[in-house]
DNA sequence: TAGATTGTTAATCGATTAACAATC
DNA sequence: TAGATTGTTAATCGATTAACAATC
């Protein structure tokens, strides 16, 4: 099975559209549909499924259930996902209160922090310190985890967590990070984001005062 | 000029590993040292610098001081980029208190929330009623804009920021906005980036159970 | 100079799209 | 059936990489 990046990522937003269209009473569609709504071909969309060896039927397109079972299976959204959370600042704070995981089916279980001032174990999600961590990943066999500490600290981290046995990482601090062989990281750094966002509002104000907007693609 | 997206951001990642090899006393590098601390070709540095008129000295390299100073001006970094925004729950709080945009020359001058509750005129950063945003942003020619409100609320504010005059948006919603033609929305949808990493850290599970490592590519 | 590195062109690779046979 | 839609193959498009002449 060959798969890339950007087919997990559509997989997902498919599933976010589909989820729409049955808040809106569809029972099934069809390509033209999911492409119009996340903004592809339905080509594109045909592809993928066939890439996750998803099927519709001929000329009656894709039973919304169905397909929202398919997508949550490839996606391991059948079963709760528990993660765990290091660093308790603002950013991991924001991100235990966060309501939008436990929607998606991933739980934050614990987070840990290296300040003791932080702890809390009587929080709904527990704040431990950071020596617990290989002890509670290792006896709950919890395969992912969210670095939400500053840039200094998160490579130390994320050897701390690729040691404990944790697979898969989502890191917020502004550092790209990168793991071993058999380990995902995926980098999420807001500042550059951001710093996307201004490049592209600077070269589209030049586009236009030099009336030059062919020039530009983004 | 052709640009495309991945080629900004992999310029953002350049001026990171710079400041980086600053800060270790380097006063030149050449496109193999930026190649292997960003985690791409030699080639690809050369042809990306080229695409943005960005020349070095054959044999000599690239002086770091001087080449950190052209891609801040290609990135806009050369004054302060103000930037509002609108949400004060928890993400947006969390941003408020962040301190890597202002590190990388972006302030937040103001935030904008719909709860009188939220509201606090005194704060370093002031935090306004969403009604004050147009004139704010106008009478400051505030061109970018942050998104931190609810799914459900995400659209109503896009609109409202845009029609106040923001040319450029970070969403942090989780729902992909789309913006009008002489406008960029850059969606950052956290829950789907966790997924995606979930997804990853189950197929490297199943592919190491079944000894078929080289079926996957990530 | 000889060796090394840039800048650019051509080749390769991979991802997206168009087209269409199969078929319901 | 006729019309419409899937699933897949082939064509296209764009991005990355390799190669190398220029040159310091």
């Amino acid at each position: 099975m060959i798969t890339t990046k950007n087919c997990v990522i559509r997989l997902s937003r498919y599933k976010n559209a589909l989820n729409r269209f049955k808040s809106l009473g569809f029972v099934k569609v069809f390509s033209d549909n999911l492409a119009d709504a996340v903004g592809v071909t339905s080509s594109q969309v045909r592809k993928d499924f066939s890439i996750f060896g998803i099927s519709g039927n001929k000329k009656g397109g894709y039973k919304v259930d169905e397909l929202v079972e398919k997508i949550n299976i490839i996606l391991g959204k059948n079963e709760i996902q528990q993660v765990i959370l290091v660093g308790a600042g603002h950013m991991g704070k924001a991100l235990l209160k966060y309501k939008g995981f436990e929607k998606e089916g991933m739980k934050i279980v614990a987070c840990f922090d290296v300040d003791p001032t932080k702890l809390n174990r009587e929080a709904q999600t527990p704040i431990l310190s950071t020596k617990e961590m290989k002890d509670f990943v290792q006896s709950r066999r919890i395969k992912v985890g969210i670095i939400a500490v500053p840039d200094a600290a998160a490579q130390a981290v994320l050897d701390q967590m690729l040691e404990a046995g944790i697979k898969g990482v989502l890191n917020f601090a502004p550092i790209t990070l990168r793991g071993a062989e058999d380990t995902v990281v995926n980098n999420v750094n807001i500042e550059l984001e951001l710093e996307n966002v201004i490049y592209y509002v600077n070269a589209l104000g030049k586009a236009s005062r030099a009336n030059e907007n062919q020039d530009f693609k983004i």
